[in-house]
DNA sequence: CTTACATTATTGTTCAACAATTCAATGTAT
DNA sequence: ATACATTGAATTGTTGAACAATAATGTAAG
C-alpha cells in the first residue's frame, strides 16, 4: 500500500488538499450532503481517515457538521462574506501600511502580479494569482498566526466566489491594481499603498455583495 | 455505551476540552510526548477518536504533531508570544475603539471583572476571568472568525502561562486594569478604553517575557 | 390526512490487524 | 574508542469490519 505517497505528506493531509480544492473550486456545490462511505470509496481511503480530512476542513470552514447528521459544504452567507471583508480589512491593511519594502514577501508579490498578467482570459489562474498576492501581503507581517488565519478565511471567501455565475468579473478587474499596490509599496510608500488596498477592498466587497445577492 | 453523553456534544468534543484543559493547566508539560495507546487506555477511548481528538488540538496550536514520531504538548517560543501579543495587539485594540458602549458583549465584560474581584487569592479564577474578560473584548466585533482565532490564541497563551513559576503576578495586577479599561468604555469613551489596553497589552507582554526569559 | 410504528440507512465509536517508520541496542570494522 | 551498519522492538499510519445510536423513510392504522 502507500503507493503514491507525497513525500512526508500524510494521506490525510493529501486527502485533504484535494477535497480543499474541490469544495473552493466548485465540484461539490455548497450545502451538498458528503456521504462517508460513497466519498470514502470515491477518494480510495477508509471511512477513519476521511474522518479526520472532514475534522479539518471542518475546522476551517469549509465545511460544516451536524451530529449524526453528516457533513455537508459550507454555505456562504451575507453575514459571512461581510465578515471575512472585515477580517481582510482588519489584518491586511496594517499588514501593508507597516511593511518594509524589501522584505522577501515583496517578492511573492511581484510574482503574483507577473502571473496574473500573463494569465491571459484564464480566470482560475488569475483567480489563484490574485489570492496569493494577498496572501503575500499578509506574509509581510512574518506573524505565522496571521498567515494561517488568513489562509483559513481565503479558502471561505473563494467557497464564496465558486457561487457566482461569472467569476472573472471578480478578479480581471483587479489585476491592474495589485500592480499599483505593489509599485506603492516597492517606492517605499507604504502608507499610499495600503490606502490603495482599501479602496481595492471596498470595491471587491460591493461586487461580491451585488453578485451574490442577485442569486438569494 | 456511550453512558455519559454530555448532551449533544461528541465524545471526540468532550475528549478535546478535556485534554485542552489538561494542557493549558500545566497538567501536561510542553514537550512531552503523549502516547497515543497509553493515553487512550488512560482516557477510556479509542484509538481513533483520540486521533480525532489530536487533530483538533494540532489545529489550535496547543500539540505539534511530527509524522511518524508522535504528538507532543506544543513548547511556547519566545517568538511564538511576541507573535500572540502582536495578534492580541491586531485585534482587541480596534475592537474596543470602535465599540458600542451598549454592547451585550460588554455584560460579559463586567461579569469577568466581578469575578475577578470575587476571586480573593485564586489565581486559577483570576486567571480564567482575565482572559474571558478579554475574550468579551473581542465578542464586542459580534465577528464569529475572529473569535475562533482569538480563543485559539489564548489557549496558546494560556499554555504559555503555565511554565512560569508563579503566575499570580501575572493576572493579579491587571485586575484594576480591566474595571477602568471597562468603566472607559461604559462612560462612552472608547478610544481611551482602547489606550488603556494598549497599555496593558505592552506591560503584559513585557511581564510574560521577562518571565520566560528567565527560564530559558 | 395525520399519527404511530416498524424499517432502513447513516453516523459514532470501538476493536483488531498489518504495513511503514522510527528508535534503541547490538555487533562489526576501522 | 569511535563510527557505522544491522537487527529487532515499539509506535504510528491506515485499513476493514463490527455494533450501537440516531436520523430518515416507508407503511399501516385511526
Amino acid at each position: 500500500m502507500n503507493e503514491a505517497q507525497g513525500l512526508g505528506e500524510s494521506l490525510t493531509e493529501q486527502v485533504a488538499a484535494r477535497l480543499r480544492e474541490q469544495v473552493t473550486g466548485g465540484l461539490l456545490t455548497p450545502g451538498q450532503r458528503l456521504s462517508e462511505v460513497r466519498l470514502a470509496a470515491d477518494l480510495a481511503i477508509s471511512r477513519n481517515t476521511l474522518r479526520e480530512v472532514f475534522r479539518l476542513l471542518t475546522r476551517e470552514g469549509l465545511l460544516r457538521h451536524e451530529p449524526n447528521r453528516g457533513v455537508f459544504v459550507a454555505v456562504p452567507s451575507m453575514a459571512s462574506i461581510l465578515d471575512i471583508y472585515r477580517v481582510r480589512r482588519m489584518i491586511e491593511l496594517p499588514a501593508l501600511a507597516q511593511a518594509w519594502p524589501r522584505h522577501p514577501a515583496v517578492a511573492r508579490m511581484q510574482a503574483a502580479v507577473r502571473q496574473a498578467e500573463d494569465a491571459g482570459q484564464d480566470w482560475r489562474v488569475i483567480g489563484s494569482a490574485n489570492m496569493e498576492f494577498h496572501a503575500a501581503i499578509v506574509a509581510l507581517t512574518d506573524s505565522p498566526r496571521l498567515m494561517g488565519f488568513f489562509a483559513q478565511v481565503a479558502a471561505e471567501l473563494r467557497l464564496a466566489f465558486g457561487l457566482l455565475d461569472s467569476p472573472e468579473l471578480l478578479h480581471a478587474p483587479y489585476v491592474g491594481r495589485n500592480a499599483e499596490i505593489l509599485s506603492l509599496l516597492q517606492a517605499g510608500r507604504p502608507a499610499e499603498a495600503a490606502a490603495a488596498l482599501e479602496v481595492y477592498l471596498g470595491e471587491s466587497e460591493r461586487t461580491v455583495l451585488a453578485a451574490f445577492a442577485r442569486l438569494g
